[in-house]
RNA sequence: GCCGACAUAGCUCAAUCGGCAGAGCAGCCGCCUUGUAAGCGGCAGGUUAUGGGUUCGAUUCCCAUUGUCGGCUCCA
């Protein structure tokens, strides 16, 4: 995505009205002040250390340094001591405006500084290197002798800032200026709250996510793992994770049958003169792989599947009476992607998309949107997440097609976001060079945003594959062209899926939905007969055979986060029942057979 | 890719200064026949990620490779 234009739109005006209320708030400055305490106590230690930005972010803030070692985490304890001994000192913070010239004395051992002041004089950027309009003053803050270039604002007096309210998470790399051609510092990251209890549930919530993390549920669920022998960013999907997604398919089929599409399936590999003609050698070369040679000829790897479907639309000769044509396909792709930014089964280098390519007359386009968007919300409401978000990205100053037609596929985006209720942000000039789009993201349980869905306008490809349906008036016209990811990529929408429900699947998704623990092995019989009995019903049921206790089993269940758990005794034997246990350690007990039967059928049916 | 950290049994983790690699869980075998989150005993499990080097001797020190983690850049 490119730097972000924003407009004033509903939602977006709210976040920028967020925004600029968490800069002015009192938090922002004992953040940002908080950064600067820390860039003392780093240079206390490191005097011939260059500082380079510091600035307060979402729950926390950074500093960049460029110092003479690596930190180790007794530094960080060493600093973070430090921090709160200056703390306690109650040191000013003391603001000065400067003019360039006694900024360059000030500042003339520090680089970064300095490439900074440069940047100000000049009025191209401000002291975060974000381009700004208006030449600056530039002023300094001073506090127990160290002083840096900032804009503030700042809290008057340390003793603002509660020294057991802060700490110091972890160092991480980063290129300054965020340009991997300069160089590498070292960013310290860390959080301040106003009270300690705020910084306890900051901690907390960071331990929360932990806990969610797909890649430590993953294993411990036994859905699916990565191999060092097949490689990294490559997915093996476990049968519990394969039954998961089995049954995400077979949903997703349902609906795209219900639907109107149309299934296509389109080989992994295709001849460079395809990828020619699609343009993707030349736009997208650096994600896609070396070529195999196949009797000398060479054919890549597909990164992405329209190609294929432009061809099966170009097949035959097509009939406006034909359009909309609607092409879905769980396609597998392979993109190159830097080996650091690889990241469980959220970045991979080999995935399946939910795509479709939907091709229709103009005169279809806003309902076509109309549709897509509707579709879309309600199955990623039918997998339990109900904030979503929209992002509306323009035309970018370099584009290809028809600016008329640009206009109007934009014009359809944000009329059918305006009819769908949702909120939407506006990313005015953040298309891609060949459409404008809408990308949906979704909350999870704990707050955090997800990338799923994305609906593109296409101008490019239809050109360049020369495609067209004849109209009514016998002459070729060509068709609009929308690609679809619903669900993103099977890989991450498991990923996301993981974390959100923690493990905790619903029971329509869980690859096991109830677990039958006989007591005493006489109870086997019993069992077995609520086992075929549920099967018949059509549940997915494991009778626990093992010569264990039923408390070990239980607790087993519990583990493997099975929803329903049946345990069978004597009791239930003679009456026909079974003792219903749930996940979240409730206990309903006894019902009968057929009880249970319905009230979990109907959890299912409401995909509970 | 870059910066930093890391890689020991299926999993989670020990092993002092360079001196015979160990535990819990899981697995297997047996005993117990059990009422809502781990019953008891035994057995087995290792080229310490891979390759090289230093050393009388390397899990430990050095180099390379692969992979993982936290970030940067990028992204479904």
């Amino acid at each position: 995505m490119g730097r972000a234009f924003l407009f004033n739109l509903g939602m977006e005006e709210r976040m920028a009205r967020q925004k600029e209320q968490y800069e002015g708030s009192q938090l922002y400055k004992i953040r940002h002040s908080t950064a600067h305490i820390m860039a003392q106590a780093v240079l206390e230690k490191f005097p011939e250390g260059k500082v380079a930005i510091g600035p307060a972010i979402e729950d926390g803030f950074y500093y960049d340094f460029d110092l003479p070692r690596p930190l180790t985490p007794e530094d960080l304890e060493g600093i973070e001591k430090r921090m709160r001994g200056i703390i306690q000192s109650g040191v000013n913070f003391e603001r000065k405006v400067v003019s360039a010239d006694e900024a360059k004395v000030l500042f003339r051992n520090q680089p970064f500084k300095m490439e900074l002041i440069e940047g100000l004089e000049s009025g191209e950027m401000d002291d975060d290197g974000n381009p700004i309009d208006e030449k600056p003053e530039i002023s300094i803050y001073s506090q127990g002798g160290f002083t840096d270039l900032c804009r503030g604002p700042h809290v008057t007096n340390s003793r603002e800032i509660n020294p057991a309210a802060i700490k110091l998470l972890n160092v991480a790399g980063a290129y300054w200026r965020g340009d991997e051609k300069r160089p590498m510092l070292q960013r310290i990251y860390g959080t301040a709250w106003s009270k300690p209890e705020e910084l306890k549930d900051y901690l907390c919530r960071l331990e929360e996510a932990k806990k969610r993390d797909h890649r430590k549920i993953g294993q411990e669920l036994d859905l699916y793992s990565v191999n060092d022998e097949i490689g990294a960013g490559l997915i093996l999907w476990h049968p519990k994770g394969g039954r998961i997604r089995k049954l995400i398919e077979n949903f997703w089929s349902e609906e795209h049958e219900a639907n109107g599409y149309d299934f296509v399936y389109t080989p992994h590999i295709g001849k460079a003169q395809l990828w020619e003609t699609s343009g993707h050698l030349g736009f997208y070369k650096d994600n896609m792989y070396s070529p195999v040679d196949i009797e000398g000829q060479q054919y890549f790897l597909k990164p992405m599947n329209c190609p294929f479907h432009l061809h099966i639309f170009k097949n035959s000769l097509r009939s406006y009476r034909d359009l909309p044509l609607r092409y879905a396909e769980e396609g597998t792709v392979y993109r190159y992607e830097r080996s650091g930014v690889l990241h469980g089964l959220m970045r991979v280098r080999g995935f399946t998309q939910d795509d479709a390519h939907h091709f229709c007359r103009p005169d279809q386009m806003p309902a076509e949107i109309d549709f897509v968007l509707n579709f879309s919300l309600n199955i990623l409401r039918s997998f339990g997440f109900s904030d979503i978000h929209a992002y509306l990205s323009t035309r970018p100053e370099k584009s290809v097609g028809d600016p008329a037609q640009w206009e109007a596929a934009e014009a359809a985006l944000e009329d059918s976001l305006n009819r769908s209720g949702l909120d939407y942000d506006v990313d005015r000039g953040g298309g891609a060079f060949y459409g404008p789009k809408i990308d949906l993201k979704v909350e999870d349980a704990i707050g955090r945003e997800w990338q799923l869905s994305t609906i593109q306008f296409d101008f490019n490809e239809p050109e360049r594959f020369d495609l067209y349906y004849i109209g009514e008036d016998g002459q070729p016209h060509r068709p609009y062209m929308i690609h679809r990811a619903l669900l993103g990529s099977l890989e991450r929408f498991f990923g996301v899926l993981i974390e959100h429900y923690a493990g905790a699947f619903p029971v329509w998704l869980s690859p096991t939905q109830a677990a039958i623990i006989p007591i005493a092995d006489r109870h086997l019989d019993y069992a077995r007969k609520v086992e075929a009995e549920l099967r018949k019903a059509g549940l997915r049921v494991m009778v626990d055979d093992r010569p264990e206790r039923m408390n070990a089993k239980i607790r087993d269940a519990q583990n493997q986060k099975i929803p329903y758990m049946l345990v069978v005794g004597d009791k239930e034997e003679e009456s026909g029942q079974v003792a219903l246990r749930l996940r979240n350690g409730e206990n309903p007990g006894p019902l009968l057979l057929a009880d249970f039967l319905t009230l979990a059928k109907s959890d299912i049916a409401a995909k509970k």
